[in-house]
DNA sequence: TAGATTGTTAATCGATTAACAATC
DNA sequence: TAGATTGTTAATCGATTAACAATC
């Protein structure tokens, strides 16, 4: 009977995580809502609110525990349970980030890479394997993996997606410029590096 | 005397201009706002809402001209004045984007990258020297550079951080999970990947 | 004309901020 | 106790959706 916690709660929650991973770093035992609020140069009262949905009781006139903040966003936001993906294409990106460590610590674990280029399939990037696409949907089926990260060229983009979803993939993460067309049960996350960056320099 | 754009709506019309080069591409001629609606799996009268920032008009019971629509995004959203900006970090992350050539697309050119190996000092990846970090300060003061894309290791954010604001810095894209303490007058953009997966995966 | 779509206003919904009693 | 901070309710603000006249 949980509460539905929304994108805008959830992207400060991590934000709070990033926080007190350097609080705990530094020692630091105790942050108030006006602390972590002044940091992200938002309302006090917001952060009160945000953290009201992980039912970690803060102590009056002192602040939140901030070992036990932490573990409460990493609960609720399920860094827990270990999610397996594939990426689908070993260009730049796809390389860097099968070189991510970083994944690791939030619960997503990447098992392989696979693209066409006959030249680097067989070779290993961090310890993952680079495979030919067409092993893609015998592995589907025999993992239980249902998460593709998506790389390709933004032209490959749309039908590669349409194969993934063909292949039983449940959820893309997509990080072509481009808008996928997939059908109702399986779930996109637009990664629009451009439009992040348009966004930032609007103002410029 | 421009409204001021909200990111939600900059966002949105960042997705519409994708939508867009591909009909471009697809030769159609006119979109009306129910189709990028669905496309986005959204309400309509938010897609005619969203485009009458533009002063671009649609036409009655046909939609929108696809190019027209296309390049008043473009005009909107700045793509035409290049930013011209610095990769601080030639690790994984910062070499893809240095081969990133989709930046060109939307105005942001990257003129070099900086780091402390020795190793890499020197060498370019596509076409950008890799300098050492620190020429920085004097190359910032000769040049008319005020964006860095910061893609260095997650303790070394805050310290590098402090740096190049020091060194003149006005706009920080930071792709490391840390949140950055600044000074006022500085604007910093968190592209926080990690965050982004466990909103994505959060209801997995 | 009938049908489709825009542009815009009003109604609804949700997110942020202000305020303050309760607590330590 | 005086001071600081939480937890929560009410007030405000902004974003989304519904509705429909105007247009082609």
């Amino acid at each position: 009977m949980e509460k539905k916690i929304s994108d805008k709660i959830l992207n400060r929650l991590t934000l709070y995580h990033c926080i007190l991973m350097d609080y705990i770093e530094r020692n630091v035992v105790y942050v108030s809502s006006k602390q972590l609020a002044a940091l992200l140069k938002i309302d006090d009262s917001q952060v009160r609110k945000d953290i009201s949905f992980l039912n970690n009781p803060g102590k009056s006139s002192v602040g939140y525990d901030v070992i036990a903040l932490k573990s409460s966003i990493e609960k609720t936001l399920g860094f827990s349970k270990t999610k397996k993906a594939f990426i689908i294409g070993a260009g730049n990106l796809g390389m860097a980030l099968a070189k991510y460590d970083n994944f690791q610590n939030y619960g997503l674990s990447i098992l392989a890479l696979f693209d066409i280029d006959k030249e680097k399939i067989g070779k290993t990037v961090n310890n993952k394997l680079i495979m030919d696409i067409d092993k893609l949907p015998n592995l589907l089926r025999k993992s239980d993996v249902d998460i593709a990260i998506l790389t390709v060229p933004r032209k490959m983009a749309q039908p590669m997606a349409t194969f993934l979803v063909d292949s039983g993939v449940k959820y893309i993460w997509n990080f072509s410029p481009t808008v996928l067309s997939v059908p109702e049960g399986v779930q996109v996350w637009n990664e629009n590096i451009m439009s992040n960056f348009l966004q930032f320099t609007y103002n410029i």
